[in-house]
DNA sequence: CGGATTTGACCAGCGC
DNA sequence: GCGCTGGTCAAATCCG
């Protein structure tokens, strides 16, 4: 099975790159105890704002890499832990669609397979609380231990609007504690609350959320092959190799914060 | 005090 | 019909 040691790392991927302001006398080294003149301290705030802006790019890159590498990861979970028998519905016990019953449907006048999708999510494996921040606004209606996990599923609907028919579901996956499944049914008919907190990396409790392509693929039972993933194979090819290097070296992070560091000493006043 | 969460009860579908 | 299971309800509880 996979490391998942690269987990206990994604806190750490939220490294701090920004670059405070510049030292006080009494902080910097004895050797540079002298106060600057204003000019020099114009310089230093230009040179501030460029290292700090270069530090915001730098930081989008790895959050990209990050969940680049999470999508990934999740669907090749996804197609790990998928019998043959499960590709089809939720339970080949139960003929309902993706977890609705043909009751539900009836009642509210819908077609008989609802819009859905999942998303998996990064957590801290301590983490129960089965929040997903995913922008909307959520009510929790119930909870249930299911047979095939032993970790319990959420029911949520969504709140931001009376009338949203929107569901979702949220388990921890049995394999991996640090991966939550969110399995969202409908579709929202108001706008999404705050875009902000989607992708948030620095979000302890929801470090990547990773909307997973290949579940549409469910409805009509096509098996979900990587192969057939619709990213450029250039791009893919570059997203595994990042990802390999997450997973691979440890420091990798400290080793970004270094090249930065070396970038900023080599970069001209401006 | 009002909204959100918790949690046991209830319901419906399915297999035996 | 009965038991199992997933999904939902709603009263109780929590919390800001």
């Amino acid at each position: 099975m996979m490391d998942s040691s690269w987990t206990n790392q994604s806190s750490s991927l939220s490294l701090d790159l920004s670059v405070g302001p510049p030292r006080s006398p009494d902080q910097a080294p004895p050797d540079q105890r002298s106060p600057p003149r204003k000019e020099e301290v114009g310089v230093l705030e230009a040179k501030l704002n460029q290292i700090s802006e270069e530090n915001k790019r730098l930081a989008e890159m790895v959050s990209d890499m990050h969940m680049n590498y999470s999508a990934l990861r999740g669907r090749l979970f996804d197609l790990a832990s998928v019998s043959p028998q499960e590709k089809g519905s939720v339970s080949p016990k139960r003929k309902r669609v993706d977890g609705v019953s043909c009751k539900y449907q009836i009642e509210h006048g819908q077609g008989p397979i609802p819009k859905s999708s999942k998303m998996y999510v990064r957590i801290d494996p301590t983490d129960s609380s089965l929040v997903v921040k995913d922008g909307y606004q959520w009510r929790k209606y119930g909870q249930k231990v299911t047979r095939d996990n032993p970790f319990p599923r959420a029911y949520f609907r969504c709140s931001f609007a009376p009338s949203c028919p929107v569901k979702k579901k949220v388990q921890k996956s049995a394999e991996d504690g640090s991966l939550l499944l969110a399995t969202y049914e409908g579709e929202h008919n108001h706008e999404r609350p705050s875009r902000d907190k989607v992708y948030s990396v620095s979000d302890h409790s929801a470090a990547a959320v990773l909307p997973c392509p290949s579940i549409d693929a469910e409805h009509t039972s096509q098996p979900c092959d990587l192969d057939k993933v619709e990213l450029p194979k250039l791009q893919r090819l570059l997203v595994e190799q990042m990802a390999s290097a997450l997973t691979k070296d440890p420091s990798f992070t400290a080793a970004i914060a270094t090249a930065i560091y070396e970038r900023m000493l080599q970069s001209p006043p401006a």
